[in-house]
DNA sequence: ATTAGCACTCTCATATTCAGAGTGCTAACT
DNA sequence: AGTTAGCACTCTGAATATGAGAGTGCTAAT
């Protein structure tokens, strides 16, 4: 479908005021807007052709126009000028970041909330999911005689921990033993090669000690297993409270606590270099077709590895966000880039 | 202020009533609940004089009667039947929480969600703050030449991490160096030992090695300054959307992730044995008036040393909820000191 | 192709009405 | 003195009506 300049401008126009006011637009506003000269009447003829397309739709007969959602598609596609950051807001993001900590997830919750800031819109990010991470480091820092903490850090920089409680107490000895274990079958592993079949057989050949040590082992695995399951954050909830456009935010707000659907959407959808744009009805999603999801992938090191996703309602002002996440994950890559090596 | 037996039975009755249906309650109705041998104009009587006590009140003259503030307070201190949670319900909480990870945060973030989803309404808490707390121990895990991850746990079984640049790199001398520092005059000091003034002499006695350190201190230091802050933790913000007593949730969504304030009122406000209630405008903070928050401190190791909250709108069931939180902050408490100590 | 003009439609805010719920008071009763 | 039946009174909230206003689509003229 390709529209005439006049037609394609009115689109424009109409998408503009309507994400501006979140008021139907008539054809009488939408000429002071527009600077061409015709009159009402051909704006109202150029609409009801657009109506027609499916672009634009009414309320009701005697309001004005909103997009409908191929309107908002088009738009996104073809019409939108966008709109880039100014240089010190950027310099401001950086700044917020570099303070962050350093690790994924708090690089990650600084990220969501400056974003969620800019926007006006729920964040949602994802930490990095690296298919070649494996176990870099193990370290048990006993709490009591029988129990210690465990902390694992993968070497996607993701650090765990758990308690662990043993049945039997630990000297020196079994902690000495624990790392050679480690040390031999467990660092540059990835989760995966930590099967229990592994942990098991390991825990047999161990003799009288399998008894102390069998507990750590099952917590490494776990730990491991951790370390390698994307989590999913969310950032800003509130903000969707403040558009009229849900009526039932509840639903919506349960919806992304849930991490488990946005987790499946982000990794089946991999933004390939530009930001991803879900309208509406095209989430799959009973909770989401009221909203539009803008996604776009960080790369760690130059590789995809995260995601990082606004979620607002279908009018949201798409040509500031999608530049403003861009930024986001621009640095987000570089920041933990940056942390991983050098 | 000591009322008649009748006036208790009908007060509760219709603060029962109201926390359950959240419509104003009148003389017939309250006949069908109460059985006592009376006629509703007895009911009409006595909630009259209840009126003018100030324990009840009307939204308009025809309408039933609703709790006043004061109403719930005596009700609270003097009617209320608590209802303890059943014995099978108790054992999956357990169960739940056991598989937290051991870490405070964690087991504040299940417990948390646990209380949240039998409540109904928000919850927060507070990370353990023990003015006793000490530096137990510092790992270092370098990640690349320059970078390294700190990691700090404290006697009270925090664990934070950050990422530490440094302008050299960083050898193994160094690094002994920096553990030899730590070991001596870190390890077993509280935070508030950790002053900028130590770390400035210290990195001056350093000589050459200065440069590379400084930043690994000024790091410490930080994390030191993370591990005694107390952290606020908040649960199921979206189930107070589900009260149609808040109108504009937003204000009230908002002023929960703002922490400071709950921090302060946790800490000004101890609850020492029992739970703690505050009713509506018993709440200093404006965003808090039409809210009741009640909360109660969990002890690790024989120590008040946190703090578990429910929030929900006045009309919240007391009876049921006390319990409720008292039960976790006991399980909180008992799992927080296992883990420190056998 | 564009436009002025106009009848038409639909919403939204406002006003009106009315049944229903609940009260407080009075007078009678135990 | 405490209780109760009865009743007038008040207020809400739902239902209905009304009208201004906004915006449209169509027609006929340019």
């Amino acid at each position: 479908m390709q529209l005439s300049e006049r037609k394609e401008k009115i689109l424009a126009a109409v998408i503009e005021h309507y994400i501006a006011t979140g008021e139907p637009v008539g054809s009488k506003t939408l000429l002071e807007f527009l600077n061409i000269p015709v009159s009402s009447a051909t704006i109202r003829n150029e609409m009801a052709e657009l109506s027609r397309l499916g672009l634009l739709e009414q309320p009701h007969t005697s309001a004005g126009r909103i997009p409908a959602q191929s309107g908002y598609r088009y738009y996104v596609d073809r019409l939108m000028n966008r709109y880039e950051l100014p240089l010190n807001e950027k310099r401001l993001i950086e700044a917020r970041l570099s303070t962050a900590g350093g690790e994924p997830q708090q690089i990650l919750e600084q990220a969501g909330q400056v974003l969620a800031e800019i926007t006006n819109c729920a964040v949602v990010s994802t930490t990095p999911c690296d298919d070649n991470a494996v176990i870099r480091r193990v370290e048990l820092v006993p709490l009591g005689t029988r129990t210690v903490m465990m902390v694992m850090l993968s070497s996607s920089g993701i650090l765990k921990s758990r308690v662990c409680r043993t049945d039997s107490e630990l000297n020196m000895e079994l902690i000495e033993t624990f790392y050679n274990i480690v040390s031999q079958h467990f660092i540059g592993k990835s989760a995966s090669e930590v099967s229990m079949a592994l942990i098991q057989t390991l825990a047999l050949s161990l003799g009288s000690k399998s008894l102390a040590i069998s507990p750590l082992l099952v917590t490494l695995s776990d730990l491991a297993q951790l370390t390698e399951q994307t989590q999913l954050l969310l950032e800003g909830q509130s903000n969707l409270l403040n558009y009229s456009d849900y009526p039932n935010a509840y639903e919506l707000l349960e919806f992304l606590r849930r991490s488990d659907p946005l987790t499946n959407l982000f990794s089946n959808h991999k933004s390939q270099g530009d930001a991803s744009v879900l309208i509406g009805k095209e989430n799959l999603f009973r909770e989401l077709q009221e909203s539009s999801v803008i996604f776009s992938n960080y790369s760690v090191s130059g590789k995809e590895s995260g995601t990082l996703g606004i979620i607002g309602p279908t009018r949201i002002d798409y040509a500031r966000l999608i530049p403003s996440l861009k930024y986001l994950t621009e640095i987000v890559g570089n920041i933990m880039s940056d942390t991983l090596e050098d």
